[in-house]
Formats: structure tokens, sequence, C-alpha cells
DNA sequence: AAATTGTCCAACCGCAGGTCC
DNA sequence: AGGACCTGCGGTTGGACAATT
């Protein structure tokens, strides 16, 4: 069943395709009244013959006041940038941390600028100075604490499990060292915000191998922490 | 000037998870 | 317990416009 209805298309009752004015103004006006949710009402409410899958997405992208106009800017694109290292294409967390923009829009402009294009050589070899940087440190760390291992066992003595637990910070600060990202984020406010990234290495220099830890923010992600929560569980 | 390519943006679709009955 | 419904998310498509060849 499809016809047309003006503009857009008319399936199955409901109309399709672009929004008009018209259609704009009711849902604006229902959702200033009624507030956000209850999308599947809005059509026997309001007369609109738009399904509530349609509504919401034309109120989210689109028609929320809140909603910032306009490009991306080098900053948000920083924060783009960084966060999908983090999470991946989880659009909507992204935009969690960038007010006023949309996960659609952050998801069209990845796609656009950054999903086909390959990584530069600079930023190739600021990724392998990185990798080479964190495997000497690494190994360093490793033979330092055999080492320490070493003396106390010669001293023969046995670490109780919570002297054991009492390590953990330190090992906190080695993974913070590990991975720098963490520490070019800058707080305030309750949003977050990164370092100017100036330049493309020192962005991507800190991005390479946050997939070792992607795994391990995941669960706290998931959990419902803000992403300071999560960096802040590496001090 | 016309054709091609790239970019931006709005909208739709399918799926998954949560809630309610 | 489980099915129906609602909501939100990520992937994808397609049109309009701009830039390039």
């Amino acid at each position: 069943m499809e016809g047309h209805s003006g503009w857009g298309t008319l399936v199955d009752g409901w109309r399709k395709g672009p929004w008009t004015a018209q259609e704009d103004e009711i849902l604006i006006e229902h959702v200033n009244q009624h507030g956000e949710g209850r999308w599947n009402s809005i059509s026997k409410l309001t007369g609109l013959r738009r399904s509530g899958k349609s509504c919401r997405l034309r109120w989210v992208n689109y028609l929320r006041p809140d909603l910032k106009r306009g490009k991306i800017t080098p900053h948000e694109e920083n924060i783009i940038l960084e966060l999908h290292a983090l999470w991946g294409n989880r659009w909507s967390t992204i935009a969690r941390s960038l007010p006023g923009r949309t996960d659609n829009e952050i998801k069209n402009y990845w796609r656009t600028h950054f999903k086909k294009s390959k990584p530069s050589k600079n930023i190739e070899r600021a990724r392998a100075r990185f990798l080479r940087q964190q495997q000497e440190q690494h190994k360093l760390k490793e033979e330092q604490r055999q080492e320490e291992q070493q003396q106390a066992d010669m001293r023969g003595m046995m670490m109780t499990q919570v002297e054991e637990a009492a390590l953990a910070p330190q090992e906190m600060q080695e993974m913070a060292y590990m991975y720098p990202l963490t520490s070019m984020l800058q707080w305030g406010g309750g949003s977050c915000s990164v370092s100017d990234g100036s330049s493309e290495e020192e962005v991507w220099g800190s991005l390479w191998n946050l997939d070792d830890i992607h795994d391990d923010l995941d669960g706290a992600c998931r959990g419902g922490l803000t992403l300071q929560d999560q960096v802040l569980t590496f001090y």
C-alpha cells in the first residue's frame, strides 16, 4: 500500500519522507505540552500521520531547542576522534559528550571525514613511535618488577594479600603512563574536553592502542558511568 | 559548460533491550 | 513466564548542493 499525499509518501497510512513546516509545528506544540516520550501516541493525539519512530527522530535530530547548528568545530572533531577511539561506533554515547550535537550528526560527520581515509604517513609514524615507547616502557617496568621480586624473595618477605592490594594504585599509575590519552583530558562543569590537539601526530599518538583499554572501559560505560568517572578509575 | 566526485544532511530500516500486562 | 509494545541505537540510503575535472 503506497500512495502520494502532497510531499512525501503514504505507506500503510503513515506519511514518509521530508517533514513539512506544519508537521514540525504540530510536533513542537505537542512536545512542549506533554514532554518527550510516548511517541507512538502522538499520531492519535495530534492527527499527525507519522509513526512514533519518525516523530522521535524528527524531534531528536532536528527540532530539539538545545541543538547546536553549524559545522563541527576542530575542537569538537578532536573530541569525536578521541571518544571514537575509546568507544567505537557508540554514537549516542559520544554525542552525550558534545552538547547540542546529535548521534546522527556525529555519525554522518565520521562517515564522510574518517571512515574511508587511511591514516596518513605522519599518523602511522606516530603510531609506530608510540608502540615502540610502550613496549620499551613495558619491558623496563617488567625488569624492575622482577628485580624487586628477587630482592623481596631474598629477604624472605611474604606479602600478605592486603599489602598486594595496596600496590594497586601504583599499577594504576603505570597504566596511566601507558595510556596518555587520559592525561590529556581536562574536566569541568560536567562536560569533558580535550587538549587542543594542535598537531595531528599528537592526537593520534595518544589514540593508537586505545583498543586495549576499550574492553575494560566497556563494562563501566554500559553501567552508565560518565567518561570522567571511567578515566578517574585509572588514578 | 557539462560531467563527475565529494560533502552534508535528513530520514528510514532492522534490531535489541526494557517495560508492561 | 512470555508475548506485545515502546524506545533507542547503529547502519544505510538518497537527495541537494558544492567543488573539481
